[in-house]
DNA sequence: ATGGTTTTGACAATCATTATCAATAACAGC
DNA sequence: GCTGTTATTGATAATGATTGTCAAAACCAT
């Protein structure tokens, strides 16, 4: 049976609240700063299963890292991020649906997933860039 | 000065050998394998030249590991890889281009950059899988 | 061949993540 | 509310990929 636990909520609030992506260890520190005792391997754990509910996105940093986000939208979705401030828009993508899964049965392939990401600069930083 | 040892010449050519995405200790495997004393740390460094110099194309899999392949075609494309065997297609994806140029603009986003890769079966693992 | 520098490679160090496992806390039923 | 069962926690060890270290070896212009 799936039990609650206040290091759930308070691993669901953190995401929440941090906005953008976050690695599993930038949240135990953000948690610890705020006070609580949550241990390194529940924050872990609880990314995952958060993941695993669809109730979190996560992806790979450049460097290889593991990063977490809150999901807004539920169902498959993906992302444009300021690789500048982190700021995060949540974007539908039939287009490349329909796309990745054309491409792969063109091929051969089946039980195709796929990874679209795009990085960019958002509004803000590009006008603070010069 | 850049110089050229043997060492070099054996990780460019295992890449191409190997036709599909390896890892830098399967790489590191496969030249031990074939008799070749190179260095676990020597691959990497290659690899990691070779990267930079635009001669090889990596990217992470899945579960965090740094892959790597010999970039047949210069220039920008995606691939569709066989989580499987390791099978490699590169694809063009103009559609995907510009659909990535259009969500960055739709959004304010500038210096647009983008991570598509689509991970499947191939033909002949998907025949094996049952 | 010689000398100055780059490169190598065995091994230690690092870093994120996962496994271990005894102690703890949730929940259902009384 | 109390109790027993069992999922969950968390300190720590283990893992596994990657990077740093540094003396020895290899490269190349002279």
């Amino acid at each position: 049976m799936k039990r609650n636990t206040w290091q759930r909520e308070a691993v669901r609030e953190a995401l929440d609240t941090s906005g953008g992506f976050i690695s599993a260890q930038g949240l135990h520190s953000a948690l610890h700063a705020g006070g609580s005792p949550i241990g390194l391997a529940t924050v872990y754990r609880a990314l995952s299963d958060l993941a695993d509910q669809g109730e979190a996105d996560s992806l790979q940093s450049p460097d290889g890292e593991s990063l977490y986000r809150a999901c807004t939208t539920t169902g498959h979705h993906h992302h444009l991020i300021c690789r500048n401030c982190g700021l995060t828009v949540e974007i539908g993508a039939d287009e490349v649906e329909a796309w990745a899964k054309r491409v792969a049965g063109e091929h051969g392939f089946t039980e195709a997933a796929h990874v679209v990401d795009v990085f960019g600069l958002c509004a803000t930083c590009s006008a603070t860039a010069r």
